[in-house]
DNA sequence: ATCGGCTCGCGCAA
DNA sequence: TGCGCGAAGCCGAT
């Protein structure tokens, strides 16, 4: 059974008597605790149905490039058999997504399509709603608690929100059973774009491919579910210890694999109560309190990838500091060539440009350096947001969102006023050398470049 | 090494 | 209305 809280009917209309039951796949690219999928096929169970599902492949999805595509396609040839084995046949069509489900929706019972928070996969949803002649049913997949299940407003900062959510996490993180579809329909004939050969498809596709694949992460289920097995026999004890040193290897980088939806928050969360690791606490604070915190800043506030989506405080400050003077200031190429003159921030540019994930301490760092380097506050959330969704395998997630929107005071608190940061928490290198051998890490960097 | 101050707003207790 | 407290802070004093 799929708890009520994560369906919502995005129209009111009335479900008929169709070919299928259709399930457009936009977020949760797995058919593993996926529970936009479950409910599908519980539909069609009930109305004697097949299940269709459908995925969209647009050339023109904002701020994609061939490292994002290359990544999604590995995973989503995964879904595609292991689709099949189910007896469930996935249609891709070469097109924009709402598009090609507005097309199928047409021999459809029903539509069922996943969980998403953003401006635009919301904007298609809602054309999507409108213009189909049967339901549109949203299932929040991709959260353990359904966004405004958590909490029915943005919340101020993790401090409020993680009771809130802690109270509720019981209730929706449950094993999940996954059924059959009872009527096979693999002999029905779709026109589908070819997908087998992610290398293939992503030279056919006019995208940007100014930023090339990564070496170090691979798309699919199985393989975030072996690095998952990796991370709890091997690191999740030491997490607590070590998850602030970019210098060791002691994070899940689960953050690739959650963005497209290839691993379920759930399945990760049930995996580590399954141990009795001390870094237990530590590692689900991450994983639902504050990636949860930001799936809630981007659903609730407009603004979620600007200056103007910053606490008032916030804003005020940075304002007020906008003129002083900058002791260095870089021009976008110069930060994106990583050619600063501090040799830590230039390894974090690095580690994220080479490997597609820069490790989530340097993160922080990273931002906050953008910030005293650039012109304006405002310009530099602009840069940090582009080459955080240019060169991050977990860009436009909602925790990219946040991470930056952290940088210049969201989910923070004021601190000592001082020249440029005004009262926006300040870092600097001294800290990284407090904390862990920061010349080993740039020297590190100075290899993979 | 350790500690208090910095500073805003939320939310609970009263 | 008062008060405690907060993602990873820094900084100066002891």
């Amino acid at each position: 059974m799929i708890h009520e809280d994560r369906v919502k009917k995005l129209n009111k209309k009335e479900i008929r008597n169709g070919r299928y039951v259709l399930y457009w796949m936009q977020a949760s690219h797995r058919t593993e605790y996926n529970q936009a999928l479950e409910y599908a096929i519980s539909k069609a169970n009930k109305m004697n149905r097949p299940v269709v599902v459908y995925f969209g492949i647009t050339e023109f999805f904002p701020e994609a490039n061939e490292r994002h595509y290359y990544f999604m396609l590995e995973g989503l040839r995964e879904v595609k058999s292991s689709l099949k084995e189910k007896g469930i046949p996935m249609v891709v069509r070469h097109k924009s997504p709402e598009l090609g489900a507005i097309e199928l929706s047409k021999d459809a019972s029903l539509v069922i399509v996943d969980g998403e928070y953003l401006r635009k996969q919301k904007r298609w949803r809602s054309y999507v709603a409108q213009t189909i002649d049967c339901p549109l049913v949203q299932v929040e997949s991709d959260v353990v608690v359904p966004v405004e299940a958590a909490s029915p407003k943005e919340e101020y900062s993790a401090a409020t929100f993680r009771p809130k959510i802690k109270k509720k996490i019981g209730t929706y993180l449950l094993p999940m059973k996954e059924n059959r579809p009872k009527v096979d329909s693999l002999e029905h004939d779709f026109d589908s774009f070819n997908i087998e050969d992610p290398e293939r498809v992503v030279s056919s596709l006019e995208i940007d491919k100014s930023v090339r694949r990564v070496e170090d992460f691979h798309g699919g289920a199985t393989e975030a579910k072996k690095r998952l097995e990796d991370f709890l026999k091997n690191k999740l004890d030491y997490y607590e210890e070590y998850r602030n040193d970019p210098t060791k290897e002691f994070l899940s980088n689960m953050s690739p694999y959650l963005h497209f939806g290839q691993i379920s928050p759930i399945y990760i969360a049930l995996k580590v109560l399954e141990t009795d690791s001390p870094g237990k606490d530590a590692y689900l604070e991450e994983l639902i309190v504050r990636r949860e915190l930001s799936v809630n800043f981007v659903f609730y506030n407009q603004n979620y990838d600007s200056f103007d989506g910053l606490p008032n405080w916030a804003k005020k400050t940075l304002k007020e500091h906008a003129k002083d003077p900058r002791k260095y200031i870089y021009t976008i190429k110069e930060l994106e060539n990583a050619e600063t003159h501090d040799p830590y921030w230039n390894a974090a540019q690095i580690e994220m440009r080479t490997k597609g994930k820069m490790h989530g301490y340097m993160r922080m760092y990273w931002g906050k350096k953008i910030i005293e380097w650039t012109k304006t506050p405002g310009e530099a959330f602009k840069i940090a947001l582009y080459l955080n969704n240019k060169y991050e395998l977990d860009g436009r997630d909602p925790n990219g969102f946040t991470g930056v929107a952290w940088c210049f005071g969201k989910h923070d608190r004021p601190w000592k006023e001082r020249q440029i940061f005004g009262k926006i928490r300040y870092m600097n290198a001294n800290g990284l050398k407090r904390k862990f051998d920061a010349d080993l890490y740039a020297e590190k960097a100075r290899l993979i470049n």
